[in-house]
DNA sequence: CGGATAGTTGACTACCCTCAAGGTATGTGG
DNA sequence: CCACATACCTTGAGGGTAGTCAACTATCCG
């Protein structure tokens, strides 16, 4: 199975082969881990990066309530803790949301990795500010769009970012997530995510079953969820 | 006037006084603007990275429709549009909220600055994980925070991150947002906004009048927010 | 077949929005 | 100095989106 990442970069950064090598021997510590795992939790002193080969997890912050929120979905060629790079104290956990193949690296061999190449701290540097503007995106979407739009908008980033990586066909996507943990991503409820699933199949946008997204009217859904994918940065880092 | 950035760094990173020293000369190009004009905007192809030594702006973006919502908000020490070093187009405006005092460097030159002082890139890496976390807490406070909690969070944030540049005593700051633009931060309408605010002033928790804003009780306005300041790194790279 | 998890629906509630009006503060020009 | 304009703040009434609580159904698995 090839390396996500590097089909990534490779693709979008500016990264020669003798440096996407040098990061695919930094992945060479590759590891299958179930479901509902958490990798690391908040508070964790973090020694090692996660980088997702296969599967879908997420970043997930806990109240202290018991109210859940999932500030990142990490997907095949995201990496799920990259500020344990130069950050002591992580504020968030990360957590498998399906079994999952991760390449496990070392914190102090990817900071060698980076002195070496200084051009992968680059590549990586522009990974976080693509996460960076998925946030602020996010962020209008839970403060400013209505939960109908804010749902179309999230299907239709799934379909960019899983086509990126060779995890989407031309019209559809496996869907793992459960209605709970996409409230937990909109900052919904289970039941209201119900609610507006309906509306969006009616309408003929989408299907939605067996764990799996068909879309059925890709423009009339990017049109539900005022979505325009410039935010990311398909094109790479230079274009 | 001391560099706000530079004291932050002093404190926060583990550059060495050359590399200070270099980063100091990097923004030597100083300019003072007024109020609520737009630095950048949405959609430019970024050669300038502006950093705030006095004032306060903020990254904002605009729907179509006119929906409003500012994802950061930039104090003295920030760096308005960190990610022009390596992303071409700009996914949000910059915009001025109180007249400010700027350092502009050139994207060419920050790059420059970078490879030759590798520990400034780490730095800046730092910084861009800071604000990362900032907006996932953000992002939690869209999603699952009343807007009473959201509110008394963004005090308390504002507090800290003031402090850690000298822009704040130790029981208040300046306010220099309307209520409509603190709705904007906030994913509210400025009515709420004023609505909300009179539980935390009647329950003596803060002033708030004439551009200020005084902490009358800051365990409680704490406990309101729900807020807990380590997302904001208070102890810097190495703790 | 039994148990657990996830999805669906209904009734009721509440938080926040919309629309509208009036009040206060500040600045400007005559 | 006053008249006026312009923001911004405040308050009220009514409505809609999304939450809560609860029950029922479907699906998956051992």
């Amino acid at each position: 199975m090839p390396n996500p990442l590097l089909a990534r970069l490779r693709l979008l950064s500016t990264l020669s082969e003798v440096e996407l090598a040098a990061l695919e021997a930094a992945c060479s510590d590759v590891r299958q881990v179930g479901a509902r795992l958490d990798l690391v939790r908040e508070g964790d002193r973090p020694e090692r990066l996660h980088v997702v080969l296969d599967g879908w997890a997420c970043r997930q912050k806990v109240a202290a309530d018991g109210r859940r929120h999932i500030p990142a979905l990490l997907l095949p060629g995201d990496i799920g803790d990259i500020d344990s790079l130069h950050v002591r104290r992580l504020d968030y956990s990360v957590t498998t949301l399906t079994p999952c193949t991760l390449a496990v690296i070392d914190r102090a061999a990817a900071l060698e990795l980076i002195e070496r190449h200084p051009s992968i701290g680059q590549a990586l540097m522009w990974l976080t500010f693509v996460e960076n503007a998925t946030l602020a995106e996010w962020n209008f979407g839970l403060g400013r769009r209505t939960a109908k739009e804010h749902l179309a908008h999230l299907f239709c980033e799934l379909l960019i970012r899983l086509s990126a990586v060779g995890r989407a066909e031309a019209n559809g996507y496996p869907m793992p997530l459960s209605q709970g943990e996409l409230a937990d991503v909109l900052g919904l409820t289970s039941v209201h995510v119900n609610r507006v699933l309906q509306p969006l199949r009616g309408e003929g946008l989408i299907e939605l079953q067996a764990q799996r997204l068909t879309v059925r009217d890709w423009d009339g859904l990017k049109k539900a969820g005022g979505f325009d994918a410039a935010y990311l940065h398909p094109h790479g880092m230079s274009a």
